[in-house]
DNA sequence: TTTAATGTACCGTTCGTTCGGTATAGTGTC
DNA sequence: GACACTATACCGAACGAACGGTACATTAAA
């Protein structure tokens, strides 16, 4: 089996317990591979680990995010699509966020810099569409922070109530709410 | 010494690494007291010091946050009140919420309850301003969590960006925000 | 003299990690 | 075909360190 089968599995511990609370215990649990064997495909421990799931979750947005927001159709449309893609990667607002689990965690300053590039990868391609739209260069700019704020607090709140309908309103309202033209409030 | 005395400290550390983050070995350190003594002022060990911490900060929400919205003004200085509040606790963006630190580490399931309890008393006291202010129920209630939402959001970006912008644009923008009449966009 | 507060040494557990080794599947040599 | 050698995939057992927590003697204070 090549590593890359893990990966998932891997994804789905670290969103769920987060960074400290994904053990190797659970992990070889979870893969049915000894932890020795883990070894064996990450030499670099848990830490690679962690980051084969970033280089994973990196290639989800530049397979899935990205295109979505640069391919064929009207603002509007392209931003409900990334909506879509995000709707599944969340689950609906079931699952948290794997980039805000790590932040939170002990493990921040190991991953800092790449989860803040991968931000600013995503907040640079919203705003890109904005931009085609008319919207200014700098209103567009805090209209793609406007999105991040409005899907990650969506996912903090509803992993708070243990409700996901807050993250599917958001998701729901977004497109219209980034597209609003300058002038209007 | 009471025990009182050492909350403020033991918040920070909670705050800034979170629940698992923050050993016992640090606390000690931060605190300038022995294990013995952390366990003579906290019988119930690391939960309990999480629990006494949690309290404090439920008797500061009851002291700034329900007092800025309950007092004199109309419904947007009294959000505007808030927000001021909020930015003193979060420091303008530099530290992280300690209820969404808890919520996305290993120790979720102990405190969940009670970091539900804090969003819904927070979020029913700011749709009882825009109740007041001759805004339907269920609106006032969505518009409540966007507030949550908002500023939640907001305090991941700063984190993921290490730049305080976002959560200091969010607290200006806001209020206003939310006083919006019905029939606006 | 009682009680609160603290230092020291220790407990059992779990953490991430490493060691030594097994089973299998080639691969080249004679 | 028989043999030695190597690389890959996997595992159980154990390691040292750190974890949260406890026992107990001692000091400081009332």
């Amino acid at each position: 089996m090549p590593r890359e089968t893990y990966i998932p599995c891997l994804m789905d511990l670290f969103q769920q317990h987060g960074y400290d609370g994904a053990t190797l215990a659970r992990i070889s649990a979870a893969t049915g591979l000894g932890k020795a064997s883990l070894y064996h495909y990450f030499p670099g421990g848990k830490e690679e680990m962690a980051v084969a799931v970033f280089e994973y979750l990196e290639g989800w947005m530049s397979d899935h995010i990205l295109p979505a927001l640069r391919g064929e159709g009207d603002g509007l449309t392209r931003l409900q699509r990334m909506c879509t893609q995000f709707n599944t990667l969340y689950e609906g607002g079931h699952r948290p966020c794997l980039l805000a689990i790590v932040l939170m965690g002990s493990a921040r300053g190991l991953f800092h810099d790449r989860i803040r590039q991968v931000f600013q990868t995503w907040l640079a391609a919203i705003a890109e569409v904005l931009v085609e739209m008319g919207l200014p260069a700098d209103l567009a700019q805090q209209r793609s922070e406007d999105a991040a704020i409005s899907i990650q607090g969506s996912l903090v709140l509803a992993l708070a109530l243990d409700d996901p309908s807050p993250f599917q309103r958001v998701l729901q309202e977004l497109p219209a709410e980034l597209c609003r033209p300058a002038d209007a409030s």
